[in-house]
RNA sequence: GGGGUGGUAGCUCAACUGGUUAGAGCAUUCGCCUGUCACGCGAAAGGUUGAGGGUUCGAGUCCCUUCCAUCCCGCCA
């Protein structure tokens, strides 16, 4: 005998079928005991014409039997196993679960995060959650499909690398070969992709672990997963064509409801007019209801800003009053660079940049990059650095750049906020398998802890609270 | 770093203005019940009211401290 899946049953009626699942329900009657099954694939009630004993709600039972055609009067409506039952022969109990410290049925938004985190693979049993697991997963392969029959090649780039001295906190690793040194995790890929079209690989893509040690908020966590993409040879028009064909091919993959035709493209002037804010939405209210996804490309960004005297990072990063707004590494549009190699007109400068926003979201951003080390060098001294801190910074891009690197550009798009958008959840934490509470504690197992004395000693490293 | 909301049984909640032994539903255990599908009926068990301190004859309730969770602002190239 085959061992079947439940959604098969309703095409096995008159075999006999081996069914190994979790006790969804139990409806025990003096003569006839009812169980719910479920599996992977769906769910399927069995019956057995005697008492079913030693069984609780989520054990884990291997059951054989018939599968019948319910009586008439019996059918269940709205199920998909609703026509038939499994008329039980003989059960195992494979794991008998005890008493469920939270419950699997039900949609779970209304029992507390702290037991839901702590339980994580009970909450992960409930439908809306193993389906926004699987929504994940078919999204991810859409994405690969795409990336892959548009030319693209998957590297994996270091978990343990460089700290960036621009942008957001790191999370620092110590090492224990070189005590007082450390490394970081890394925030994005950027210079490892940018050192990719240095090396020739041309169209490159990842689905990368990024991490960054800042506040967390509902849509935002220490950990995200991004779509990374860099690719040599292409206008600005060419990347966001492949973004954007990747977009829509992997959300209709997923019987997503995206608007239809192009994106729009607005320029960051207009949005900021219009919206008075980059993140912004461009639904209507019908479109809203019908949980639509509607994307709009953000293009023509400035360069550079004025350092705002408050936020202590661009006061560090602007020596001079001025920093990037964006990504130093960004481009500037072709009429503008002789300003930038000048440093004149610094407010007007505008960045081959651009953002994809979704439902008022962003999605992600990129731009084309700029590859002339001079034109770096530029964008640097404008910030403050001097020809030294420069080269400490980012000597190494600059002689990649010297030794014949592509011009290129790419993209970094939010897996965990467009999945959370297409599973129609509020916040990320429904659609990453073991998410973080807001203080940064991690679900199910204990982290972070204090580290042992003899691993500190290991490490030259010496706590002080 | 700042602000809002919350924490009572395993889960979801109730408990008036501070007043008897802190209640209910679900889950668990036991009993009854041939067709249930949120099965039904009956019973049992289950509590340091997040923790610590204070006020009071008396605190789940009021005050202070602290922890945890959640949401927002700062922050997130």
């Amino acid at each position: 005998m085959e061992r079947s899946l439940t959604k098969e049953t309703p095409s096995l009626v008159g075999t006999t079928v081996k069914l190994q699942g979790w006790v969804e329900n139990l409806r025990i009657l003096s003569k006839v005991s009812f169980l719910d099954l479920r599996d992977r694939s769906g769910k399927v009630q069995c019956i057995a014409e005697f008492k079913l004993e030693d069984l609780t709600i989520e054990s884990v039972v291997e059951i054989e039997g018939e599968v019948i055609k319910r009586p008439e009067k019996m059918v269940k409506e709205g199920s998909e196993t609703g026509t038939v039952e499994i008329q039980i022969k003989s059960y195992k109990v494979l794991n008998k679960a005890a008493a469920l410290p939270i419950p699997v049925a039900g949609d779970g938004y209304d029992i507390n995060e702290e037991s839901r985190l702590k339980y994580r693979y009970l909450d992960l049993r409930r439908d809306r959650l193993s389906k926004n697991l699987k929504l994940r997963s078919d999204f991810v392969r859409a994405v690969r499909e795409s990336l892959y029959n548009q030319g693209f090649v998957e590297v994996e780039t270091p978990m343990l690398t460089a700290p960036t001295k621009e942008g957001a906190r790191d999370f620092i690793v110590p090492s224990r070969m070189q005590p007082g040194k450390f490394y970081a995790l890394p925030q994005s890929p950027q210079q490892y992709k940018q050192l990719l079209m240095a090396a020739g690989v041309e169209n490159y893509f990842q689905v990368a672990r990024c991490v960054r040690d800042e506040n967390l908020r509902a849509d935002r966590g220490f950990e995200h997963t991004q779509i990374d993409v860099e690719t040599s040879f292409r206008t600005q028009e060419e990347v966001r064509a492949v973004m954007e064909k990747m977009v829509k091919e992997s959300i209709k993959a997923v019987k997503g409801n995206i608007k239809p035709g192009d994106f729009p493209v607005l320029t960051y002037k207009e949005v900021i007019e219009k919206f008075g804010d980059d993140k912004f939405d461009i639904r209507t209210e019908e479109e809203k209801e019908k949980g639509i996804l509607a994307f709009a490309w953000v293009t023509r960004y400035p360069m550079f800003k004025k350092v705002d005297k408050e936020d202590i990072a661009e006061v560090r990063d602007g020596k001079s009053g001025w920093t990037f707004t964006h990504n130093p590494f960004s481009g500037t549009i072709a009429e503008h660079k002789e300003w930038h190699l000048k440093g004149e007109h610094l407010d007007e400068i505008e960045a081959t940049q651009y953002d994809l926003v979704c439902n008022g979201f962003e999605m992600g951003s990129g731009s084309v990059r700029n590859h002339d080390p001079e034109l770096l060098r530029a964008t640097y001294k404008i910030m403050g650095y001097s020809p030294e801190e420069t080269e400490a910074s980012i000597g190494h891009m600059l002689k990649a750049f010297e030794l014949g690197t592509p011009p290129h550009g790419g993209m970094a798009l939010g897996i965990d906020r467009l999945v959370m958008l297409l599973a129609g959840e509020k916040s990320l934490k429904e659609v990453i398998p073991f998410p973080m509470t807001y203080s940064g504690n991690t679900s199910v197992m204990d982290a972070p802890i204090e580290a042992k004395p003899e691993q500190l000693k290991d490490l030259g490293i010496k706590v002080e609270k």
